[in-house]
DNA sequence: CGTGTAAGTAAGTGACTACTTGCATTTTGG
DNA sequence: CCAAAATGCAAGTAGTCACTTACTTACACG
């Protein structure tokens, strides 16, 4: 229970710091606070910690949520920008390390993928409904658009311990770079183009 | 001389699938199909081999270059958007491994990290000339504008191997995001807002 | 021909790796 | 309070790692 968690931590947090070879047993278990031979008592297998011990984070994530109906579009991005540049600069070590054993270890990679998949998925959503609801007249990609906003937020993330100075402000960072895919987006001050659409939803809304 | 550039091509080549721990000096001999005891002797040890090979591959970089003075904005951005998201894509297993050993091989991410930082310069100079040259007229931070373009470029190079499902058509990716970037400044079409600004540069060619 | 240099072969060193066994000790739950 | 489960300790196994030593072979050059 509670030791079990403990380990998971501390074998998550080694693997952060070196990565699946350099976690040995005897590093985790040191960490941890507990005898090597308890590693392989409860998990088995370095192999089988490890993969428990990312499950194990993966059940922290959390952003702040995109509304199905956008109302204020950049304050709206700016908090979901915020709260997942957070999340990606918290676990960065951690991402490296997975990314770099994609060709070693793909089922490990392949869990660490589903966050920025939904993150994706729940960002093209929003740009679409955007559109829907007359903030955006122009022509666009949606998936194009989540990409680089997506991108330039893992980049910053990921990039910035090893060059700080090619990025902006840190703390500014996630506004900037919201502010400047709804400038390419056409979306100004929140203010609308033409009329929402009507959706399903908005009908039963009106009913 | 020519066996040596065949080990340091090895060497590469296994540091890219493998990372630093899992490059054996047995694999990287096999690779280079010479005896192990030879890199000993030729480089010292496995550290002094993979630094050298890490500087080996970095004379082979080279972007199309950004012209000093823009005259057709899009291509020619489009031309250095393609040139380094083939060289990001082409490294991109090399990327990845140099990324996760930050902390445990700090000079090597060092180095590795002095192609992006100059690509970062020349794009920022780039931008800040398309202002010069009366393409755009809005406020913007070029160094933001900049990491947003290359962290998109980034992300997709390093990010589709993993989820090619949330990035745009390969082939296009490139273009599309210098696309959104040039709209996001307001550059459309080659056409000026204003007339270029006199510099120290075009008063020399108009004397 | 002789000599120096780069390469190969064979064997081995000590340190570290994941993982195991046997037994004593502590913690926990009914 | 007692049995059962979890944990610790000591020792060890078989394998891999970077790296070394001692000796032999192949080839270039004067």
């Amino acid at each position: 229970m509670k030791r079990r968690d403990e380990i998971l931590a501390a074998a998550a947090h080694v693997f952060a710091q070196h990565g699946f070879r350099g976690s040995t047993t005897r590093r985790i278990a040191d960490t941890a606070g507990v005898n090597e031979i308890t590693l392989f008592r409860q998990f088995g297998s370095k192999e089988e910690l490890i993969r428990q011990a990312m499950h194990y984070c993966s059940q922290f994530v959390g952003f702040t949520p995109l509304p199905d109906v956008p109302v204020e579009p950049e304050s709206e991005l700016t908090a979901w920008s915020e709260s997942f540049i957070a999340y990606l600069r918290l676990q960065s070590s951690m991402i490296r390390k997975t990314m770099s054993e994609i060709e070693e270890r793909p089922e490990m990679s392949e869990m660490a993928s589903s966050v920025p998949r939904q993150a994706s998925a729940d960002l093209c959503r929003y740009l679409l409904a955007l559109k829907r609801e007359g903030f955006i007249t122009e022509k666009f990609d949606a998936r194009t658009a989540a990409a680089m906003l997506m991108g330039s937020i893992f980049a910053d993330a990921v990039g910035r311990g090893m060059m700080p100075d090619v990025y902006p402000q840190a703390d500014k960072a996630a506004h900037m770079y919201t502010q400047l895919v709804l400038r390419a987006l056409g979306v100004e001050n929140g203010s609308r183009k033409t009329s929402p659409r009507q959706t399903r939803r908005t009908k039963q809304l009106s009913n």
